[in-house]
DNA sequence: CGCTAGGTTCAAGTATGCTTGAAGCAAGAT
DNA sequence: ATCTTGCTTCAAGCATACTTGAACCTAGCG
């Protein structure tokens, strides 16, 4: 998590999310020093959440689905309600006021 | 964003995901300090993630459902796949490479 | 080979966010 | 009113992450 806390990775994640992209491209649609860029790439690989491949003098981006299958089951096995989930708002049991205001 | 990238305010959200619960309740399941836990439970309640209610002596905090939706819808905006969601890895259009290495 | 272009990495400064301790506020108990 | 409990807020220290500039590496070209 976190790796999509950034506005400027979203906004890299936006523009993978139409498909691969080289760094000359995102830069493109960017407006961003290369070096950031560079180290935002760097932060969502180790994140797992983008793969990269080099074709010749050019380094290709993609989104990594495994990835993102896998942040999403991290965040649902911590209890995060995910799109289309019931989120519980009832009253769990309590120890601190047990029957104190009783409703 | 931002406010589920911290172990502890996700740890916050997994025992909120059972049911509302009063801050003793949450501090007696995750062993922190009053103080810092009321600082990330305000980062959340900032969020939208959760609503605070207060009965008697006690504040009530439940996840706030309208606020995780609106995350999601953000992040779909964004272009972040969401679960059950294909991610596009094929090739965009390209601009800096425009037919030099054709496939 | 030397040279250039595309990307990365390193080391620095700055900003942001987390953590701690003390003070403050509200509501019930005495 | 005074005290205690539950929780919040403030101010300061510390850690982390972002940003910038320079050096570096690889691939292709002359």
């Amino acid at each position: 998590m976190g790796a999509l806390a950034d506005p400027l990775r979203l906004a890299i994640v936006g523009v993978l999310s139409r498909g691969e992209h080289c760094v000359c491209d995102i830069r493109a649609e960017l407006p961003v020093a290369e070096n950031l860029l560079s180290y935002h790439l760097r932060v969502l690989r180790e994140a797992k959440l983008l793969t990269a491949t080099r074709q010749g003098r050019w380094v290709y981006y993609r989104l990594d689905p495994d990835g993102f299958a896998a942040l999403w089951a991290a965040l649902a096995a911590a209890g995060v309600p995910l799109p289309g989930e019931a989120v519980a708002t009832g009253r769990a049991g309590r120890s601190c006021a047990e029957g104190e205001v009783a409703p």
